[in-house]
DNA sequence: TTTAATTGATACCAATATAGTATCAGTTAA
DNA sequence: TTAACTGATACTATATTGGTATCAATTAAA
């Protein structure tokens, strides 16, 4: 079971060369061969996060993509969701068979008690202390 | 992001049907048709679940199958494993690129901490439990 | 002893999700 | 004018998920 897919991790990595470079327009290209990430697939993952208002682009030569939301306020949270859907632990449980004969399903309750705490973990995780972490170990060991 | 595959959810219905009746063969079409699971679908993991020693099975009319492991031992984490594989957050944290060239790669270690949170949580959940919490919400509604 | 109800094993199929590629038009700094 | 860019979108390959089908072997019961 994987929680994140490659949309995710790509799209994680990306923003942290932007915000590593915040106020700069950095290209897709450039982002691709540094972080190993297929360029036409980083491509659209960028566009999608311009349209969630994430990273702003400039078209043309010295064109890019730059940040535009807090890193801080960017949490893998509102990543997983933009790349790979709402977390949510079953669809099954709002099934008529389980819940829908019971006034409350015993499975739903326990599902969503994990789910918001999967939620609250991830949402604990930010581009900004992520960055902020990554550069505090450079320093350590560059 | 789904958490649970059909698979794992349909797994978790089948041992609640068998562990509420401890003892007894009970048939893969009476669960089937019971729970509504799809009924060759049910009968593969039912002998995924034998392979794993959490039930055992009985040949022939009559037969069925019957609850072996202590339902308070099987928890959903150890479901997740079997039907959808080992919980891991991102198979990119072991990659080279992110984590070869530092001693200490940033986001593994948040992975690694939110992984583990993620485990505890559904180990906390076992198929005992649910039972208890099925038969006493039973005693309320119906 | 025959039969019907069952599991064991395995092959197959369809739909969806994931990962990645390709193309072409439009924009813009040099 | 041109080359370096993004915007938009279509396409392909592979893996995963969800589900079906088939046939052999077993066994309780008629």
């Amino acid at each position: 079971m994987k929680v994140l897919t490659k949309n995710t991790d790509y799209a994680i990595r990306a923003l942290l060369a932007l915000a590593a470079k915040k106020g700069c327009f950095i290209s897709a290209k450039s982002i691709a061969t540094e972080h190993d990430i297929p360029y036409q697939f980083l491509r659209r993952l960028l566009q999608e996060m311009i349209r969630h208002n994430l990273i702003v682009s400039k078209e043309g030569v010295q064109g890019g993509f730059m940040m535009e939301k807090d890193p801080d306020e960017i949490t893998v949270t509102e990543l997983i969701e933009i790349f790979q859907g709402k977390v949510q632990v079953s669809e099954c449980m709002f099934r008529k068979q389980i819940c829908g004969n019971r006034a409350r399903c015993v499975l739903r309750h326990e599902i969503m008690r994990i789910e918001s705490v999967v939620q609250s973990e991830f949402e604990k995780v930010t581009i900004g202390k992520l960055l902020r972490d990554l550069e505090s170990a450079n320093q350590v060991t560059q």
